[in-house]
DNA sequence: AATGAATGAGGGTTCATTCAT
DNA sequence: AATGAATGAACCCTCATTCAT
């Protein structure tokens, strides 16, 4: 059996494979769309292809899946950024410009952007989850773009501000895109042209932070 | 109980008067912390300090309850505000960073912020609601922020930026404080200043609308 | 309200009042049928005359409302006989065939007799009822009757005997006879006289007691 | 393991001849730790050393393993002692002293002693096998005993007793005991010792039957 | 023969809603 | 008008059983 099971894995144990990522991907769609507790669970599993108690042989529970989701979803974007950051030399506007224009409009696009829906309607409920998404997404994602910011206030690029603020200035309203392309975009006619807005924000920002 | 109620009438008419009011401020701040489905109608009703079958007086359903809640708290401001602007004559930045900040400042501060938290993480459970909201709020809000930007581009004031992304720009970090107040900031160590970062916020983007 | 409540109880409140004991019947005659794990929570309620629901106003759970059928049907009867014992005065025999004789047909007639298959099937799955049973039945109900064998033997009434086994020769058949009713005797042909028996098997053991 | 199946089969061949028996071993162990409704069929399996699957290869279903685990557990040993009662040439007493005590000691130290608390608790629920069991085990035992005294009777050894309840005073406290051995004696502080009850109780009811 | 992934009917529990008082 | 006991549909989760490998 072992042998075999080296050589050509079969198509049960394929799946079997697969299985937790499908579950993962349909939980996320479903819990963006419809909020945890208004997913059920036999939904989510139909959505993967598979039977109700199929979903707990990979997840004990619901609230499992769901932080499984939060878990996944969320965490190792960021630190691969960090490394490109350091690694700039060069005047801190085009980083910025360049970056952080890229990597929001990668996450805008993908379906991890949903991942901020859910954080932003569940997480009350769920006291574990925040502390994991403070310590692995806000908090190194705020000290890399403060990091920056805070370089070009060094080095005379930009005026003195509040770094802070600014890193708020320019991260909420990207969060808060994601949120509205999973909520009100998908649901009614009021549309944003999130990759020109990403674009446009950082660049008005930047300019608000230009020395003279 | 029922000896008052031959005494002083009024005190019933008076409670019975408040009773939906105070509804919906229990619904309200419940559906903020647990979301909708989380929510349960009896504990609404205790919490507005009536019983079960009371909430059932006042509304026909859970749902119906939902939809006054959003329907009372968003709305009037907007009209109101939208007077004063028309009637302002002067440049358009300090108008920007006083109406603007204020306005802001002051739903931040208020119960009505957590309403924002609510139409992003329900709305797309109801539709109907997503039209109300998109032209009661949405349109006119994004409008008059919009014809003060463009008075500005007109005027010679602020350079010729995409007047709907700057819009985007001054309200998506709003909408998002609102939302973090009650999500992530209700839970966890993650604070932001919100009056300070409303501020800042709006000056950095006048300044990078600034002509030179 | 309260006026009229104490003053002319309601139906309503008549029922919630009997709500309780009438689910303790129902359930303690469904655990004897069918055991605990094979009853089902919706069966117990419709014997009481309820919905599934309204078992869940009484008790949270199936498993409380298992320990609350244990609870109520053992523990009173013995203390009250204890007294007895204590008052009476003359031989130890007439005392054993008319007391134990006496309280065992009374606990063989009634439903509590179905109290001690529970105990016997569905002990081992509640440790905590196991405890709570040794102290308030079997301790001081053993402890009852090793008194009267012991003084039987104190006064030469009685011979030599071991008391902890004589005990259990008295004992252990009526239990027996208490689980034969509610098992075998329920559903085929082998019946046992209880009442009979009872007296039969005391008179048998006393004769086997005394001194000559 | 396939190149042990190649070199010796036999292997593969005892176990497989060994499976049923192991099956029945583990179930009988659960069903009278837990019940039938509350043991799991993957547990029975698991303890057999085997996997889910192969339970349903020997055994058609849960409850077909349940019958056989009853049927192969009643049954022989009384026809064999029968024999050897008719054989007897002697007193009664030293009959039911040797024989009876020697008997139930073994019946007790065996796990045949748990099938006397499966029955107490699952036959209400498995009527068919109240009629197995009645026929082939308890009028056998009970005619059996029964005989005895009765010869006892006859021969003027013992009292005119009444020979059925006498027989249910011999049995019905041997039955408790193995009850609970798996029962309360299992999960509490509450213990008997069985082999010194068993030679007492004996001796306490054969001497209440004697003549003088 | 043996495995264990998959199924889906079944049962415990919750909660929106009703209605007698 | 107000209550809260009662209902039962709905949902989470378990587990006996099947079947592809």
């Amino acid at each position: 059996m072992s042998s075999e099971t080296v050589l050509t894995p079969t198509v049960r144990q394929r799946r079997k494979q697969a299985r937790p990522q499908e579950l993962l991907d349909a939980a996320l769609e479903l819990f963006v769309e419809k909020g945890f507790a208004a997913t059920r669970a036999e939904e989510v599993a139909h959505r993967a292809g598979v039977s109700k108690g199929t979903l707990y042989l990979y997840y004990p529970s619901k609230e499992e899946l769901f932080k499984a989701v939060i878990g996944q979803s969320l965490g190792s974007r960021i630190a691969e950024t960090a490394q490109q950051v350091d690694a700039w030399r060069g005047a801190m506007a085009p980083l910025l410009e360049g970056l952080l224009v890229q990597w929001w409009q990668r996450v805008y696009a993908s379906p991890a952007s949903g991942t901020f829906k859910i954080m932003v309607s569940e997480i009350r409920n769920f006291p574990e989850i925040a502390d994991f998404y403070v310590r692995n997404v806000i908090e190194p994602g705020s000290a890399l773009i403060g990091r920056i910011v805070q370089q070009g206030i060094d080095s005379g690029e930009f005026r003195r501000v509040d770094v802070e603020s600014v890193v708020n200035s320019l991260v909420l309203p990207m969060v808060m895109l994601c949120v509205h392309k999973h909520g009100l975009a998908a649901c009614s006619a009021h549309q944003i042209d999130g990759h020109r807005f990403i674009a446009e924000h950082v660049a008005l920002v930047v300019r608000g932070l230009a020395r003279t």
